[in-house]
DNA sequence: ATGAAAGCGCTAACAC
DNA sequence: GTGTTAGCGCTTTCAT
């Protein structure tokens, strides 16, 4: 079933005029008859003409169409991010063709070679965790497809990106926790393949060297975003000789389960342990206690991502790759309110 | 700056052939030489040549697309299902291409618009809140565009659609209020358009009449999805002269505030009042105390939804519309877990 | 086994 | 003002 077979030779015949005049007509230019116009647009209205845009954009070799590739759309920092660039793309007169990697490489690569051959205008992509290998973003670079990282980026690679310091925010974040006296702050990181973690692991020891207390051994755990590891790795810092005080956790996927378990094993929350976390999705407002997290701007990372990218869309010249830094703000709540228990 | 300028002319000259061989070495098709083949495959290669899908479409009118139109991608609810309508169409082969209505009828119907303009194959929609008025919608049905509806229908509209029970749902969920002892139930509903939200409301309705316990004046209410109405309206709830023993909610949207001002207010949960909700999101564990929930097929729902929409693709003739049911579970935790305090 | 030509639906350069 | 022609990149008869 075709979506709408009407074309424009077929209101040319029914009017007993040319295509290009109806074409013509149609796009109301002003060479036209306007009884001319009058009738064509009478008549392309009645049988509910749609332009087909393959055409067109066969014609312009411009499409008109962005392309996303994110790792996950489970995760609400993605879907939020993709809330926003479908809105700006939108409103640019821009359609957005979505693409999962899974947080696979190979996935990541196919979905990038997808969304060429579909000739999307550019390319908006967050890496998956599994990505080292940046051939297939080099071949992008080189072919000079416009395309703007954001959060997850390749730091190696020569091309425009939005972002967060998250460096900045894990330091200020952990000396959020210094200030209300905690001295014994441990870590729980993402995989060490995710360099958006590293830097928050980097942010957490700087603040930590600053004040002149190195982290104890064992402070600082990797977990894959599971529950489960989450949970497991929290409740092993907790029963540590000597159980940290603070916990900062890379993400608020890894920080509820984290500080459920802590809960259930019978840490108070902030007095024995306080908590801070990144992403501040809208569910850390209702836990319990409510959970301080990093707010990262995502309607902001969204909106700059398409206007970058559509700078270079409509550039002449290839442009030079930058790097926007967008600000975090982190949102104290009870987890991590008032001072040392 | 183009993609890749790098066409099957191109090819075609640099091997001095004529641009139906190179096609047809490129498809692999066996009339040609095999000597051929090889060579139109290693420059090809080398150049990194991606064919124009755009031409290709346009020959074939099939673009290998299908479009989505979700009202908020923001809704953990919108985007885990399109992750799975992601992950399904990929599968098949197919892009997706999403647009969102942010719950008006004018923005779903352009959106719906420019997804035809971009000669999507089929739609998957899920309907704005304020859409009342479905004469857009009509004219696909009647254009035969396929097309397959997906948790908020069109409930007059001939088309498919995946659903789940909603009355069944929320009568079981109530039901198992009763069975804990509850008498006094109310419900937070959505707001009066919302047709998913009615259901159930009937659900609720249905199970208290066959208990014999019509609700008490002003236990239903209806809420707007905001922070802000739903903890008004649950607090205006606790503090009737005779408040509820248990609180139904349309959605965990509205349930997390309503717990939390609930809990604010004094009240012990689930002992004074108990909580069940919809749709199960993954933080519901962690809410303090844990949200019972009833829980949607996500993955069911996408997947459903992308086999119904291409068998009406490849059906050679209009289908029937059919009505999806998929099954739900209610998960209890403690927020309505054991007998009446 | 390969090439020439037509056409998918549209726009644009060039007549008249 | 309007029609004719060519062409976007590809596939597909139809020849040879």
């Amino acid at each position: 079933m075709k979506p709408s077979p009407v074309t424009l030779k077929q209101l040319a015949q029914a009017l007993g005029l040319s295509v290009s005049t109806v074409s013509r007509a149609l796009r109301g230019r002003p060479e036209i008859a306007p009884a001319t116009q009058q009738a064509v647009r009478q008549l392309a209205q009645q049988l509910d003409y749609q332009p087909n845009q393959l055409a067109q954009s066969l014609v312009h070799s411009a499409t008109k169409t962005l392309g996303v590739v994110v790792p996950d759309l489970g995760y609400h920092f993605y879907a939020a991010v993709l809330y926003s660039i479908e809105q700006a793309a939108a409103q640019a007169g821009y359609s957005v063709l979505v693409a999962q990697s899974h947080e696979s490489q190979a996935l990541e690569a196919a979905g990038v070679q997808n969304l060429l051959r579909a000739q999307v205008e550019g390319l908006l992509v967050a890496l998956a965790r599994d990505t080292t290998d940046y051939a297939h973003l080099h071949r992008l670079i080189e072919r000079q497809v416009p395309l703007v990282f954001f959060d997850r980026h390749a730091d190696g690679l020569p091309a425009t990106a939005v972002v967060v310091d998250n460096q900045a925010a894990a330091c200020q974040a952990t000396q959020h926790l210094l200030a209300s006296g905690r001295r014994r702050i441990a870590f729980l990181a993402g995989p060490p393949t995710l360099h958006l973690s590293n830097q928050r692991l980097a942010g957490y020891h700087q603040a930590l060297a600053q004040a002149g207390l190195p982290p104890p051994p064992g402070y600082v755990r990797h977990v894959d975003y599971t529950a489960q590891t989450a949970s497991r790795e929290a409740l092993a810092l907790w029963q540590l000789p000597h159980p940290p005080d603070a916990l900062l956790t890379v993400s608020d996927r890894v920080a509820y389960p984290a500080m459920h378990a802590l809960r259930r094993a019978g840490a108070r929350i902030p007095e024995q342990v306080a908590l801070v976390s990144f992403n501040n999705e809208p569910a850390c407002e209702y836990m319990t206690p409510s959970l301080s997290s990093v707010a990262q701007p995502l309607a902001q990372i969204g909106q700059a991502a398409v206007a970058l990218l559509l700078a270079q869309i409509k550039a002449p010249k290839p442009t030079l790759p930058q790097r926007v830094v967008l600000a975090t703000e982190l949102v104290v709540r009870a987890s991590s309110g008032g001072e040392m228990g």
